[in-house]
DNA sequence: TTAAACTATACTAATTTAGTAGAATATAGT
DNA sequence: ACTATATTCTACTAAATTAGTATAGTTTAA
């Protein structure tokens, strides 16, 4: 199950991509429209900030608005920003790949082997998916 | 992610289905062999025996055993008693389904759409393979 | 009858999740 | 320059989940 973390930070992200010009929103106005507490809703967007999918501007009139266009976000990129690994297991994934304590042997393990077919569709269809695909 | 407990349960599944015959096997052999602590696999295999996977026999020269044909064991059914819903949101959910108390309108939902896809592909794969089919 | 093996209940430490609270900092507009 | 507005940053916390441990009891084959 994905994290409110990851469902919130989507759901803002759509939010944005979906306002007709790319102005800054400021957080309280997601956070009302999405209904998702502010203070959380601010530490989602931070790091959708320090990750580069976001930029923010201060003062009155503020608020955070996409870098780059829908077209070019890629949802496999925002899951692992906000979630973490596509793959559901450390052993089973490229980008933060771990070996099993437990595993004697990789090359014979049912586990991997079922969740390695897992991981490459999931990966196949989040990588397949803009921001703009999944918003419009 | 997964948790330890269907990994494991997964591994100690697999390692029942590749014994030659079907007779006992008493928990603390599939622990060793497969490095898993005995009292939380004993928990892992009550759990499969409940679920109708596994048969336990009592006694001297007991332990578990397969109930059925590995060819008939539906790794989505295993992973839905092991770890729970196969979807990434409980909205995207058949057997699972809880409406989002944040959603004003599932239907233009952004996340849903998309965890909706992926859901409906690993149900497939995992619909798809028994645990003949991962274990040899 | 006894030892091997499963069954069941209760407890716990560590981690993660989903926030809260409060102060600091930056900026647009007056 | 001032002020209201808005983001930024740090620190804290309650609740839930995970991954076990511990202990006591029950069943049954030999």
């Amino acid at each position: 199950m994905l994290s409110k973390k990851t469902k919130y930070g989507i759901k803002a992200l759509t939010y944005l991509a979906r306002r007709e010009n790319n102005e800054p929103v400021q957080i309280a106005e997601i956070a009302k429209s999405e209904h998702i507490s502010i203070k959380f809703l601010e530490s989602i967007l931070l790091l959708l900030r320090n990750s580069g999918f976001l930029g923010a501007k201060k003062g009155k009139g503020g608020g955070y608005y996409l870098i780059k266009d829908p077209k070019d976000i890629s949802m496999a990129k925002v899951y692992r920003i906000l979630e973490g690994p596509i793959a559901l297991l450390p052993c089973a994934s490229h980008n933060f790949y771990e070996k099993c304590d437990d595993c004697d042997d990789e090359s014979t393990c049912a586990a991997r082997r079922l969740m390695t077919e897992v991981r490459d569709n999931t990966l196949k269809i989040l990588e397949s998916n803009s921001l703009a695909d999944i918003a419009f």
